[in-house]
DNA sequence: GGGTTATGGATAGTGGCACTACCCGCTATC
DNA sequence: GATAGCGGGTAGTGCCACTATCCATAACCC
């Protein structure tokens, strides 16, 4: 096919099928003559995929550029591309995140949210590494957390560990089907990022039912004239 | 305090400070004379809020203004300011999203996801309204997954269902601590949004633990070379 | 074979968003 | 009284995901 049925199959429009390869994320068509190429199968495949990653995933272009980089190069073992994969989707909270009070104390609360994360490690047991970014991404929500006051909420996480155990083990159900690794890494790579698109809405309805029953008598979300909030501003707090 | 301590405390600049003001974010200081005002310690809190909910949230600031304008809305029942709260958190798939072959089928995936959600629902028997927009959400992404040639993914939606159940009445014994209605709004927003944060991180974790027991021998998630990736281009799939 | 449409390739521009710079006249402080 | 900080406003910045425009050529359609 040509760009303009990969447009049109996909939704995609074409300048932007362009932007795309320019960019990396797609691989360019076979030139079947000097300014003329053919778009197979495997095209329209990665063009979804980047539109998954994009819209559903939130990953910044960027950012799937090197997870797809990584997924097509063959000499990066399974445990690395799943590693260059997930680290991309855990927001990189660059280096000075936090509110980082100059004077007060520089991050002494990000070093200890830092170690009560690596106690949770030891105690579950996971082998991760010192470095991963993952730890670094759980310790700045924790100290966020002691930031707005609801350092309390942290008692939760042993809670939340479990659940993100069970989770781990249903992906592994689906993942571990594959045998190839082509096929496993981008199973994993799904995996990861939709499967929180999955949580993240389940977590939400599940919020919006326990509401419902606790807080409102007969009366169903969003059924009457809920939410609409009008244009946002003029708030008056305190 | 004026607003340089208000920013040297909270790290956060001035004229950026100004901004969520000008934005109805945080509420002005507190004129003392025409152009002196003093800011308190719930300004504190707000702004550290803020910052939370943009930075690990990753809501936008359009997002926050809503949602503190319901919290500050005191006429909202605190069934539905959660409802705005937690509907603002899920990506607002605008209208046409997803890929949408135009002639091919419109949404007929679509459809076919929301009937599968429907049908989740009533067999949690979660209490939810209809155009609950945590339905559109979830639907988007099972579809999503079928369009990426992953649908059977979506077999492990009732593990993750029973995962989001175990979340919800961990954070509900977190907000239902508290009685008044300010506190347990604020909880619920806090264990909404940074609980997402929370989640998304422990998956990580647990991935990279996986990952480093089943494809790699001894080695540690990042202890050598592992990612890097260098500039990402040149993909070359397929 | 001649006109319309689509294509590959490239450069430049757009719109949204979260700030950030700059300026003014005034006020607190040393 | 000098210096620094302040409130308030307008305009500009940088990033990012596109999108517009152009050109010469190729495909398609009668």
């Amino acid at each position: 096919m040509r760009i303009g049925e990969l447009s049109r199959r996909t939704g995609v429009p074409v300048p932007t099928i362009k932007y795309y390869v320019r960019e990396g994320l797609l691989p360019a068509g076979l030139l079947t003559s000097p300014n003329q190429a053919t778009y197979g199968e495997a095209h329209e495949r990665r063009l979804r995929l980047i539109r998954a990653l994009l819209d559903v995933g939130g990953l910044k272009v960027a950012a799937i550029g090197e997870v797809l980089a990584a997924v097509d190069d063959p000499d990066k073992s399974v445990h690395k591309v799943l590693g260059v994969a997930t680290d991309l989707l855990v927001p990189r909270y660059a280096e000075g995140e936090q509110d980082a009070a100059p004077d007060d104390a520089p991050d002494a609360v990000l070093e200890a949210a830092r170690e009560r994360v690596g106690e949770l490690i030891e105690r579950r047991g996971w082998r991760i590494g010192d470095d991963c970014p993952g730890r670094k991404a759980l310790a700045v929500t924790l100290a966020t957390l002691e930031g707005v006051g609801h350092g309390e909420f942290a008692e939760v996480l042993d809670a939340y560990a479990d659940a993100a155990e069970s989770l781990a083990l249903a992906d592994l159900d689906y993942v571990a089907t594959r045998k190839g690794r082509d096929g496993l890494v981008e199973r994993a790579v799904i995996g990861t990022v939709l499967g929180n698109a999955l949580i993240s809405a389940l977590r939400h309805l599940t919020h919006v039912d326990r509401s419902a029953r606790l807080y409102e008598s007969g009366e169903l979300h969003r059924d009457a004239s809920a939410a609409g909030a009008g244009p946002g501003a003029g708030a008056a707090p305190e």
